[in-house]
DNA sequence: AATGAATGAGGATTCATTCAT
DNA sequence: AATGAATGAATCCTCATTCAT
């Protein structure tokens, strides 16, 4: 995985870039879920971060940095809660449930961010832009393993090129509990969300005869 | 159904604000694509509408009145394009394949308009916003209601609870061909995004006894 | 004569450009002539000029379109006032010494703008720059045509080579009035430095046997 | 002659102040040439002297300062160079030519120097400013003496009113190979331009009675 | 109704200099 | 002596909006 050039800096010390730009990072994050990209200036990022107006710029080349590096901690915030939940089960019938209910509960817990990036990544000039929506596709592929062990192991019955599109599908469900979140949240609790969606992808990927009765409730 | 307070203007033939409102509109669609709403300037707007900078603001009270123009025109244009979709059919079972078809076409017909109304939204002051979302939860009712006949004729077998929800799938994953383009076009072709997703729509919505031998694997 | 491009202004009225454009002008130049193109500020000038901070960038695109305008203007103003001067006489043994008269005179009454193109033309980016130098030679053809026709009419004996030089030696020894005004103004007036160098120069220029004895006083 | 007050430095050791203000003054010239004194950043002086941000301010109090040392330096080289050339010759007629054409070598071996000096002494605070034209002076003097010794040897026949003038002349038509070099250089070699210069300016300076026939046509 | 010149508050970014280590 | 991270005042420029004509 070729490491793509990393913002420059003149500041030497790497353990002291990571810190700040890590403030930088958290200060840039609340301020855009509040008030948007455009509608946050530098100097308060730099005021919320603790840094002076010059500061800033030392570890940051640009507005546009700021906003990449918090897509990026977004991304990789994503994969590691999602990493924390793939893990026991044994087929996939029995596994793809647990992880969904997993995946549901992180973009709720999430929901800010993942919003942030869904509203802001078009502001990302396009060099920026590319590797952000690698990421993303690389989230992806992990849905599309999953489906992919789940028809190896005769969980799933699903035509393979579809598959692509399914953990796309999945994606966007989950990500649409907090870009839809406005209609939703009057309706749905986040259990109820989780369970329908769940149900309703079972039904898609599971063969009618594997369908045990009530299997929509029980798990 | 209530007009809420239409945008004040000092013009006094409404035909005429009509007139200019629509050049304005589709110069702001224009540029605010290409650019988007912050890249775009109002002077650009004024000049690509064939207006004077000062004439702009006869017609128009801020720049945030001339988003929620467009995302009104585009909201205008989706329900128009579905409504002449929407017709023949008996059963819903066979109806709603041939709606989803032709959502999907709006959808890729009108992508740059889907792509601008997602980007941009969340630069609407909040009382234009809760107009625009409450038209997208109206278009979202559109399908709950084809849900609803559906069960109501036998079609489908779903809990009328998931109902909602599901109709809110559906429009995401509509909307999803304009926003996730960037991935989706290099796997697949409008007509094969549409065969799929319309076919793990139905299996999620019929009965399984309703389910005619190979029909999720037939087309 | 081509006319190279000029400053692109939002503005219609060619007239209100001009206008504008003079009072800016006018104001730079005396900002820049006190404290130095880098030492003065965009706002300084507007203020100076009477405009807005904005109004200023509608007749001008940057803080370098100013200096060229000022730098063209320098030159316009040193060539009219050329203009003035070099009319009557008959043989260019006569004429000359008139002429460099009037154009010490020239450089005296604009020494502050003659240091200004001097000290701040190398600030220009590089397009403008070429213009600037190019009036800057045309200037010094002025002389050289002097010279050649002083040549054909037997008043001076020099080789043609030299013609070019010497009009760029009559040029800086000119401008030098303005750029080592710090030492020359105490020990020379202006008539005496005009009186000194124009003999000189007709020292160059002049065969021994056209030079009427005492002709270094008595002109 | 009184060293006027030296800038200030915290560090004691004499020599290697000497040292490390040789390496900001090399650093610095190169720098200031290639994109002026206000192209040019204090951090890029240091990285390019190989210093610290920090240590070049234990040198040196100011960016100014810098400027200073480097006018000091270019008139030391200059000075030192014209030592070299002064040199070998018994009348004046004979070494003046001579020594013009040395001062136009130096002047050609050191045109970026020259030019640097020309265009950015004006950002020079007042205070070193004199100390800058003093030195400048100071190699007026130095030609001003010559043709003294030249009037004294009878080499010359010139009014010693003129003389100041005419070391001055000296100097610009020498510095102008620097700074018109944009254009000199299409039409005169460097030896073109010597020749012509120094015939020009012994035809001021030499009584017509010690011309022999033909020098100023002869090479 | 139409116009477009005028405006100034505001925004991203730079950089000489300092000072704690 | 050497360092380099920190700083904030200052700079150029933009742009939504107004208003006199």
């Amino acid at each position: 995985m070729k490491r793509t050039d990393p913002i420059a800096t003149p500041v030497k010390d790497p353990e002291l870039v990571r810190l700040r730009r890590e403030q930088i990072v958290a200060a840039a994050t609340k301020l855009f879920s509040e008030k948007g990209y455009h509608g946050t200036t530098t100097r308060e990022i730099a005021r919320t971060s603790g840094l002076g107006t010059g500061t800033l710029y030392e570890y940051v080349n640009s507005k546009e940095d700021i906003l990449y590096l918090v897509c990026d901690m977004i991304h990789t915030q994503v994969e590691e809660r999602l990493k924390l939940v793939s893990c026991e089960g044994d087929r996939m019938i029995d596994r793809l449930p647990v992880i969904l209910s997993g995946f549901f509960k992180v973009m709720d817990d999430l929901q800010e961010l993942v919003l942030l990036i869904y509203q802001e990544t078009k502001s990302l000039p396009s060099e920026y832009m590319v590797r952000v929506l690698a990421r993303e596709e690389q989230i992806s592929e992990y849905f599309a393993n999953l489906l992919h062990a789940g028809i190896a192991d005769g969980s799933f019955s699903v035509e393979p090129e579809v598959v692509s599109l399914m953990a796309h599908n999945i994606m966007v469900l989950g990500q649409m509990w907090a870009f839809r979140r406005w209609s939703l949240q009057y309706k749905y609790s986040l259990q109820a969300f989780t369970e329908t969606q769940t149900s309703l992808l079972m039904r898609e990927l599971v063969a009618p005869e594997n369908l045990r009765k009530g299997d929509e409730n029980g798990n």
